[in-house]
DNA sequence: CTGTGGATTTGCT
DNA sequence: GCAAATCCACAGG
């Protein structure tokens, strides 16, 4: 039966759920961030259909606010890296790490404001097999070895720069989309950010609470609920 | 033009 | 627990 659901979602015209309208972008990343908890990430790679669930976010924000967020590649205005965190809302942002990796956003505000959120842990739902070769794991891998971790996800659903830089993430002809399949609000643990310099004590880091996709300690209990 | 360091992962001690 | 791997954006001169 869950083989069953995979085959009926490897058509475009049948991914689950429904798309998230622009809007929902369109707010500031802290309200955006915790909302996304729990929504599907879609990616269509030639006809073939990957999708994990959003278990752990962060927010960063743009250089418009007071005080502004030095974590933010934001921070210091547009520059060629990071133009698509000025365009309009519910776009993603896919940047190369360490020379090795890479992240994936999605941009919020209006066109002109910068801000958006960094998606740190997907829970496998489609294509869990082909995300567990891209990643190349066992049949035996845990779901949080194949995409709990910002670069992991990128692993596992083949997110890379500049292919799959700024696509609109509302659009249903888009190979890279958020979706709502009515999955149930879990509990939101709300931390600091993890692996920044600047702004460190800012709680813009949202997890759902127990989730065993998502990166970093543990010990999540001691961090206040939503 | 050059130097620096990063929203990470992995493997070894 | 710690450091290597490995690239290039961008800040500063």
């Amino acid at each position: 039966m869950e083989q069953k659901a995979e085959v009926s979602a490897r058509r475009r015209s049948d991914l689950p759920g429904q798309l998230i309208p622009r809007a929902f972008f369109e707010r500031p990343p802290e309200k955006v961030a915790p909302g996304l908890l729990g929504k599907l990430l879609v990616s269509v790679d030639s006809g073939r259909v990957l999708a994990g669930r959003i278990v752990e976010v962060e927010a960063y924000l743009g250089p418009h606010n007071d005080p502004p967020d030095p974590a933010a590649h934001s921070y210091r205005g547009p520059t060629p890296r990071n133009l698509v965190l000025f365009g309009p809302a519910g776009h993603s942002y896919v940047y190369a790490i360490y020379g090795l990796y890479f992240c994936m956003n999605i941009s919020c505000e209006k066109e002109g404001l910068a801000g958006c959120v960094l998606l740190r842990a997907l829970e496998p739902v489609l294509g869990i097999a082909e995300m567990r070769q891209n990643r190349g794991l066992d049949e035996d891998a845990s779901p949080r070895m194949i995409s709990g971790g910002p670069s992991r996800l990128c692993l596992a659903l083949g997110l890379t720069r500049p292919g799959h830089n700024g696509l609109d993430v509302t659009n249903s002809e888009s190979i890279l989309q958020v979706r709502d399949d009515g999955f149930p609000k879990a509990d939101v643990v709300i931390t600091p950010r993890i692996g920044i310099k600047h702004a460190v004590d800012l709680p813009l880091r949202f997890a759902v609470r127990g989730n065993s996709c998502v990166s970093g300690p543990r010990k999540l209990e001691q961090w206040q609920s939503k």
